[in-house]
DNA sequence: AAGAACTTTAGAATGATTCGAAAAATGCAC
DNA sequence: GTGCATTTTTCGAATCATTCTAAAGTTCTT
């Protein structure tokens, strides 16, 4: 195993530590896989593919758990672009989407570069949880 | 069958034929249901429900034909907020939502309340198709 | 009324996700 | 280390929303 495995490892378990999570064989797989290749968004079946290729033979169950229990603990973020699956960002600052429909792609905005003038009075008793920009492209013409 | 009732049909029948769709039974049904309540936001399910509770019985099947039809048509327009169910709003103007995650409250935020500063630049080769602000909600502490 | 085209329908099929219960792994106490 | 309680993983079944299929029913035009 090179050296560099061996990092992002080690980098796994601190992270799943400091989250509160056991660090078990396959939540060190799945964290290496999300969280040492810079940003990503990942859908279930994508990131069990991706642990399936890198040798690791992890359940599609564990993977939806694993995923659940990432965001739950901060380490994801589900962005939501299709009404038909959840797509997950290991990007949790503030931030938004371009999205293309027809081919899945999906792309940060910087938190900075797009902002609302102003924020439209709120419904009785209820606080703003995030607001979400998706910006949808097409092809161009 | 009362006048009101007769007039709400007349409209919806008019309303299917400007969008070049035949005015069947179940198509006259679901846009009486659909457009003659003011604005609305509806699932296949809830509106599978009403149509029902109308006294007519109309297949499921039909009642996703048919809001894919009407969206296609411009009646309707698609809002994504959830990653598990389709969410169908009779305001095809250009507005955005707030979102009650708990509850499945969506609500409309007219398209004037809320505007982006600036838009960033798009990736390659691509037309903005459209821009969806969603606020999440949740109850007040 | 007849035929062509379009719609609706029931039920099967699909795809994403969750559930349940048993088997396995983990972490702590001794 | 060993043993045990607890947490996880896993398989496969179950569920939910949605789509598909092929047959039966409507609608429109003439």
């Amino acid at each position: 195993m090179k050296k560099a495995d061996t990092e992002a490892r080690e980098q796994a378990i601190t992270l799943l530590n400091e989250a509160g999570l056991r660090p078990t064989r396959q939540r060190v797989v799945l964290a290496q896989v999300l969280f040492s290749n810079g940003d990503r968004h990942v859908t279930a079946e994508q990131l069990h593919g991706e642990a399936e290729a890198d040798g690791a033979a992890i359940s599609l169950a564990t993977v939806y758990n694993t995923l659940h229990q990432f965001k739950g603990a901060g380490l994801l973020r589900e962005v939501v672009v299709d009404s038909g699956r959840a797509y997950f960002d290991t990007n949790t600052k503030e931030h938004h989407h371009f999205y293309v429909e027809k081919t899945g792609l999906l792309e940060d905005i910087a938190g900075e570069l797009i902002s609302m003038t102003s924020l439209p009075k709120l419904p009785e008793n209820k606080v703003v949880d995030r607001v979400d920009i998706v910006i949808r492209l097409r092809e161009k013409a």
